[in-house]
DNA sequence: TGTACATCAGTGAACGCGCGTTCACTGATGTAC
DNA sequence: TGTACATCAGTGAACGCGCGTTCACTGATGTAC
């Protein structure tokens, strides 16, 4: 039966929200259409109402993750937002709970096989992360870009590794990359 | 017909060769066993007189991926060696070819998703180039390793975002992680 | 404002396809005597 | 050393399964008058 407009948008939303945090916790192909319509309370077949083909559910659940994501690294204080950044990244926390953490971390690896369109929308997102930490640095906007993007790359490299690997060294990395990272010779 | 021992050694290593490639270039779903087995030169049907299942295959790609990639790193003067790792690991023929470059920048957010078993073939994996890395640091063991886990996390993050990005943001990040690295504040 | 009708969001069955795995078969290899 | 036979590496067809996508259908919604 034909729901309203107000009712469609709604459906939408919660494709997109079930897609972003599915994609995020099992993969691009990993989680199937009929699994994220299932996990936002609806049946497969109407899926084509909504997105073009799966790809255009992946942009859009993209988008939404990098959004929420970087809003939540945004609340933080501007003077400690890094230190805070770091903590909450590194964390057991967001290694636990990869649907909810960095697309990145997430996804990286398996983007990187897609169409340059995903990578697009990939990278648009990365650039609001690198905005968002460049932001709680000192020095000339090119410095502060730079010091943002190398802080990034370990951030997210120390996680890809310690969700990739037993938990001893999963620990380990983690530990090495969440202190003293200021004076990493 | 049935082969010789030593055929069926050379089938298996041709086998192993061949999924070490096409996983990290295509992924662990990218790439199925009749694709393997036919870049290796034969049919899929005798893949299990080999192995006991795909996973088993991973493992051992895995292994020898690690291999043949720290081996590489170590060819180098032990002095020079972790400036010369770093501009090979952020150049642009390590991006574009991933096949025959670093496990952990093409298959990390997937092994994230896998078994136990197979977390601790990587983890043993990601701890040989901790290693390889760390001999090439000074100060007490402790420091170099946490050292050589931090230096790992920035190349390997700044790879995974340079090739799930636009060719531009790619640029940006592996020259931000490539220069200066030693100044990160 | 009320009515008649076109639209279309969501359902559930179905499609073709490629996957990992199994299996009967072939014939050279390896072995027991 | 020669012979008879068991073994098994590799082939190619087949299996059940889940995938992305399509489609006929339902009936409430939105609209034209």
């Amino acid at each position: 039966m034909r729901m309203s407009q107000e009712e469609k948008e709604k459906s939408r939303a919660r494709i997109v929200a079930s897609a972003s945090r599915l994609f995020r916790e099992r993969g691009l192909d990993g989680a199937s259409v009929a699994d994220v319509m299932n996990d936002a309370g609806m049946t497969h077949g109407g899926f084509y109402k909504h997105f073009d083909s799966k790809d255009a559910l992946v942009e859009s659940a993209l988008e939404s993750a990098f959004s929420e994501f970087v809003s939540g690294l945004s609340q933080c204080d501007a003077e400690q937002a890094f230190a805070t950044y770091r903590a909450l990244y590194l964390s057991d926390g967001h290694r636990a709970q990869p649907g909810i953490g960095c697309p990145v971390a997430a996804l990286g690896t398996e983007i990187a096989r897609g169409s340059l369109l995903l990578k697009r929308a990939f990278g648009a997102g990365v650039r609001r992360m690198v905005e968002a930490v460049a932001v709680t640095r000192k020095g000339s906007a090119t410095a502060r870009r730079a010091a943002a993007l190398r802080e990034l790359s370990t951030l997210v490299g120390a996680m890809v590794i310690a969700r990739a690997s037993d938990p001893e060294l999963a620990d380990e990395v983690l530990n090495a990359c969440g202190r003293e990272t200021r004076n990493v010779q």
